[in-house]
DNA sequence: TTTTATTAATTGATCGTTCAATAAAGATAA
DNA sequence: TTATCTTTATTGAACGATCAATTAATAAAA
């Protein structure tokens, strides 16, 4: 069985099967056996290749949060206006649940984990906090600086609010659509009422 | 030791207790032990007065929700004003983090934990609900029907956003003062930009 | 004494981790 | 080419810890 060069395929393979598991089953439920049979490895090889189960569930965040990052940027180019860029930071945000559906509950279960877990907290921190210097960078070319921070702040909440209702209360896809409009539009009614 | 009529002093105690478990070692790390520990009793008590650990976790959601529930109905009297109402409903809302700090903490892990558990979900959604019906009844008297439930639906997404973000931050006390008087705000503006 | 309230010890299941063993692939030398 | 050695990849059983739940024993009130 064993060829050379499998490390980045099997790592890949068991972050995968993570978050299906705690998609399916809850971080709680998820043990170390559910994401090997996931993976349909053994459960000897999540120590080996990551050190024990916690340092999988911080790879897999980490994964999920350059997952986050590199998708915002792939969509902006010189030529994006401000308007447009703000836009495609709300679609960033609501754009992992098309791609693969179970991702939005792992979302949450690591968050709720991560009041409890230092590194998580930690990495939900630099995801928060990008979230807002971002839609500030843009909101700043469109209204004043004072102005700017608050309609990100705002923005912000608005984003994770409509995120999390929808995430709890099981919607579907047209669900997210709906919730990922009602975003733009108030981002462009906070550009309407500060906009200078 | 054994007094009569001890079961709803017991109830209440260990419901307390589990709260301090959970917001203290998060819903994953709470035992029996941990939770009758925190009680100053032992665990076997949890299985005569709960039939089990789930039971103990479910009271201690409904106990929570009930909170919620009455202290807008304390709030409220026959000469609230729809605007000073809705002022109430987001009060409430971020009302128990001042008389508890750790109610805030214990609130995301069920509702993490309620994806995965059916009688948590059917709890949440009740409350989620009446959220958003709360909210609803006070901007109808405010502006066209169409419009209140918009207002109403951005107004909990707003609420939840910017008390998520608090929580996750683990803001404190001001941090959560601060939220609340933006989530008012946006209740103001609504109105202003709704307003018949 | 009988009933109620509570404890403390125990049970069996399950958890994450460790580790010796193994299988296959490449490397080396004959 | 063939045989041997080394490295990499992987397994699955065993271990100690910990969990929720149960049970028998105990203490106090009625």
């Amino acid at each position: 069985m064993p060829k050379v060069g499998m490390e980045p395929v099997r790592r890949q393979q068991l972050i995968d099967a993570t978050i299906e598991s705690v998609a399916q089953k809850g971080l709680q439920a998820t043990t170390i056996n559910s994401i090997s049979k996931n993976a349909g490895m053994s459960s000897g090889i999540i120590s080996h290749y990551f050190g024990g189960k916690q340092g999988l569930i911080e790879a897999t965040v980490r994964y999920l949060l350059s997952n986050l990052k590199d998708d915002l940027i792939s969509k902006v180019d010189e030529k994006t206006t401000p308007t447009q860029r703000l836009m495609f930071i709300v679609e960033s945000n609501f754009a992992l649940v098309q791609q693969r559906k179970d991702t939005t509950r792992t979302w949450l279960s690591f968050w709720a984990q991560s009041m409890h877990d230092k590194e998580l907290h930690r990495l939900q921190n630099v995801n928060s906090k990008r979230l807002q210097s971002n839609l500030t960078v843009s909101f700043k070319q469109l209204m004043p600086l004072a102005q700017a921070n608050l309609a990100a702040e705002l923005t912000a909440a608005m984003i994770d609010g409509l995120w999390l209702r929808a995430v709890l209360s099981q919607s579907d896809e047209n669900q997210f659509k709906h919730s990922e409009s009602l975003a733009k539009n108030y981002v462009h009614s906070l550009i309407k009422q500060y906009g200078a």
